[in-house]
DNA sequence: ATCCCAATATGTACTTAGTACATGTAAACT
DNA sequence: AGTTTACATGTACTAAGTACATATTGGGAT
């Protein structure tokens, strides 16, 4: 995350930032399919190619964080404290990452136009689903390396479709909560409770390996 | 699925069939994106705008059968022993649908090709993708009339999340098996065994909730 | 049989995302 | 200063999908 002293390279960054800053009022303001690339070239003053080049579809200049948090549950499971199950690990950052109002998993208004953006939208929610099954694949890759497993381990794979599903729902039905409630804190509850619920269950499948 | 008197009718289903057959052959023969809807309107010696009048999208011609499924879990829920948990039905169901070699549970090379084509494919993965979080919605509203709750019941959401994710896992590496072992029936003990693990888990996390 | 209506098939014209490839331009390196 | 390289950009294209107009034909009414 440092900044380069490369001149081409702030260049670069510059303008990626731009696109993505021009993209992102655009989608807030009128909808993910109601804005067009041409628009979006227009609006940070570059070539409509130059976007293509630093965004290779359209929906990657909406969902441009998910690289963080692929590496974010990596590192987790890496460093983890070697006396808690890997499964135990992740139940426990869920619960830090909603504890710190982590930008992954937040309760605010900027977060609410953000789902609301996603809902109105077919591809952004593809993406999002998309997005959902590579962090699935991430955490069966990274589980089965704690156990000293192969990438491909069953238990592995069934473990992260669950533990993405159970926050999956979480995220969903907290934002749910947040949107009638409009308490931070309430929606919180809701995500650990259902976090913890699927977890439990988690624990019992998977019992007769080394993930829990 | 009675085949209807009317000669518009009629006529109406062979044009669809026609359309679907070409495209169906086409998609095996060259995979998804290497055909055009030009050429599938050609194929089947028909108007593009035929095509697209039968089928919204290009991934409509290759999954055509998903209400069916749909149908089939409604069905299941809505006519289900009393005596037995909704869950529980669901995992009979399962084991039900693997032993009879249903369409949707099977392991030939049939299906094989049919897994292939959408692994070689972006656009039908997502389609995929969409298709489970829709089977996954219809399962918690089935789920949630079972048990007299509302349609956005949040443990019926969860459940149903848990619930399609093991069975993708379950069919994914059911198929797998088949690849390396050619063998339906080590394949279907690798789906059962994966489902019933799946539903362990679920009995546990939702054990104080109407659904099992 | 004939006329009319409605469903279906088809054509035309358009929008938009995304790709391939060529080229201009300015930073970085020798 | 000259060369190389990375980035920005333009042109031309493909293909999915939409909007809307039109032709055709089966089915029902008189």
């Amino acid at each position: 995350m440092s900044i380069p002293t490369d001149l081409r390279s702030r260049k670069r960054l510059a303008t990626r930032q731009g696109i993505s800053n021009a993209a992102t009022r655009l989608f807030f303001e009128r909808g993910f399919d109601h804005v067009t690339v041409d628009e979006i070239a227009a609006a940070a003053d570059v070539g409509r190619m130059t976007v293509f080049n630093h965004f290779p579809r359209k929906e990657d200049m909406f969902f441009d964080r998910d690289e963080e948090v692929r590496e974010l549950l990596r590192e987790a499971l890496r460093q983890r404290d070697p006396g808690l199950a890997p499964v135990e690990t992740l139940r426990l950052l869920a619960h830090r990452l909603a504890e710190e109002q982590s930008p992954y998993v937040c309760f605010t208004a900027g977060s609410q136009s953000f789902v609301a953006t996603i809902d109105s939208s077919e591809t952004l929610k593809a993406r999002a689903r998309a997005i959902r099954d590579e962090i699935a694949q991430v955490v069966a890759v990274a589980l089965s390396e704690c156990a000293g497993r192969e990438p491909d381990d069953v238990d592995a794979q069934l473990a992260a479709s669950l533990l993405l599903a159970t926050w999956s729902v979480a995220l969903l039905q907290a934002h749910q909560a947040y949107r009638r409630s409009q308490d931070p804190a309430a929606a919180k509850a809701v995500f650990v409770a259902i976090v913890d619920k699927g977890t439990i269950g988690l624990n019992v499948a998977l019992a007769d390996t080394p993930y829990v």
